[in-house]
DNA sequence: CATGAATGAGGTTTCATTCAT
DNA sequence: GATGAATGAAACCTCATTCAT
């Protein structure tokens, strides 16, 4: 994973502030643009800096992309953290932690950006973007038996399948979200999905 | 028919085999990288033909572009209806729809590249790229609807919501499938998900 | 050595001829300018062809220079082995030799180009730079010793000093000329080196 | 001189030893790499201050070299003139000025920087580097007339061919020597010589 | 005096498109 | 119809120089 983490101890607090500026810069860019049609330019002007400065706190356009995706996977880890170590049964923790993710989603322009430029295999970022989705799809399982142990999810789904089901369905939502308004009906979207995944997945009732 | 009149109507026999050939080579292309990082070159010699050529049969490589999406959009609208006219309930037809452009998706690469260069907004090609998604929700809604009226799903789902969530679902396994393999385990995934789909749609049972 | 040897067939008679104006036109400015502040830029226009077209027929400048020196060595070694071929004792052919390289250097272009390339220990360049010299010392001191055989030479002199004296007076010279009229004086510079040469290393006379 | 006079000479102290730090770490990267290739950033690294710094003390890049020039040539002149001020007839001198030369160049960082900018003709430096080349021939002429004089030199050489003659030996070793070994061979390579140029100009024995 | 950060002009390289054969 | 060669705009990147602290 190139891109994460600190290269030089940066001694300035200006240059803190340039350096968030620029990731934040990029990332708008990154999210309404494919990796390749980004324009330097854009990411500078966007970001308020020379473009020349953009090489003072990167080593390239590629670096400025990795360092998008690894603090959009920070944020998103971060916000699944957070809503998990809630109590609940694995069902309805699953279904939060969508909500909160598609809420990040439709706030958060790192995450937007870190998305867009995930979704763009053979790239030369394709390295760095492919690892992600094994890990939701993972995730997703571990919570799937979770669900079974704790009767929230019927005993007979087959884990693996429900996993993939689930993040098709979150991924297939921020496709078309970002298509229709460029994220912002993301957490509607996924909102109205939960009753048919709760269908999907919940025991035959009670 | 005299034999004078043969000779035009051969060379654009002629002219149509590069033509298509072009349209292949393109797709493979497209199917594997980002419209933006796709090369003229590449596209050449992947149609087995020279680089000036190309632009004797299209104006420029957006027009190949286009193209491709063209013969994707005629492919899958053209599975799609033969399906659809088959007998059957609602929910049978839709399964079996999906089940169809699964396996489209998996063994055409024009559909492949067609797809592939859906899934980049903001491109230039944008416009010729943002329809299409409409028209799967309509077409799912519509289904929903007729599943409602002919019994095989639950008359208390929203139909809207109901076709936004099919629709997610399938274009969230393209980009599974096409991170995991270029699309091979399609079919596959799609049909896993399958029984999920039943239980959210159709009747409690009986 | 890379740069030398044809990549490509190069199908077309202009395309041969245009490889050479590159050439050429390359040599002359590298003959004028260190490597790093010869401009792309100057070196087309002095080819009489656009910028961009250096990159169909050479990867990057640094591989337009190697060919330079690649054709330089060519024809140094051409015009060596031409003398060498010739009669007379080892002393005469060698100082024939030098003369013969003089008149050489003082009018192709390329050569002067490819001699002042060499001369920038430390570029990139550095690797395919460094081995002419040690051939030329390797050379010099054969027909050194092949002087001492036909009595030509004094059977006193140290071989290998005798070599490097020469070589270092061959290219001291290079480097005076080159700093006083770009090589125009270099064969008469070298001529009134000889009879200074002759006592150095023809036996004591009688 | 009472001790209120001596703050501002304090400060100056400090950037004396600044500024030999400079012309030293300059020093360094010029005599391993062309003047258009060495970085600024390297030249402060190897100097041990701050790029910026450097703006400090110099006007720019190109003064800095000129600098490293002319210290360069103040210290070959006192190495000159302390070596000609000794005793013994012209030849002899001249030859231990040429070694004691070689010694200075295999030691010195600043002379190899200073060496190595002036083979660059056609830079921004040329003017102030082309001169020296002339002073070292005009030197050499009048140390050949000198021993025509007091008979240490055949009175039947051409001055001006003898000294070009031993400038291009000169200049050629230090090339041979800096391609070999960073003009550590120097001094052995001169000393090589000497052999040869005594038989050269030296009156046919006795 | 000194430093790290920022600028901007300009360099090399890429590549869709056009041209001559 | 087709090919290889050539063009030129624009992209990414470098780096001497200047600025704020």
């Amino acid at each position: 994973m190139p891109g994460s983490g600190r290269r030089k101890p940066l001694k300035q607090q200006r240059a803190i502030e340039t350096r968030n500026a620029i990731i934040l810069g990029a990332a708008a860019v990154f999210s309404r643009v494919p990796y390749a049609e980004a324009r330097l330019k854009d990411l500078a002007s966007e970001s308020g800096i020379s473009e020349g400065a953009l090489y003072f706190h990167f080593a390239s356009k590629r670096d400025i992309a990795f360092e998008v995706v690894a603090v959009q996977q920070e944020r998103m880890h971060g916000a699944l953290t957070e809503v998990l170590s809630r109590g609940g049964n694995a069902l309805d923790k699953m279904l939060s932690a969508y909500a909160a993710l598609a809420d990040l989603v439709a706030s958060d322009v790192v995450v937007q950006g870190g998305i867009y430029l995930q979704n763009q295999p053979g790239t030369e970022l394709a390295d760095a973007t492919n690892e992600p989705y094994l890990e939701w799809v993972r995730l997703a399982r571990i919570l799937v038996l979770e669900g079974v142990e704790d009767g929230s999810v019927r005993p007979d789904v087959d884990a693996d399948g429900a996993a993939e089901f689930l993040n098709a369905l979150f991924i297939g939502a921020q496709v078309l979200s970002n298509h229709a308004d460029s994220w912002a009906s993301m957490p509607v979207r996924m909102r109205s999905f939960e009753p048919l995944v709760r269908i999907a997945l919940a025991p035959a009732s009670s």
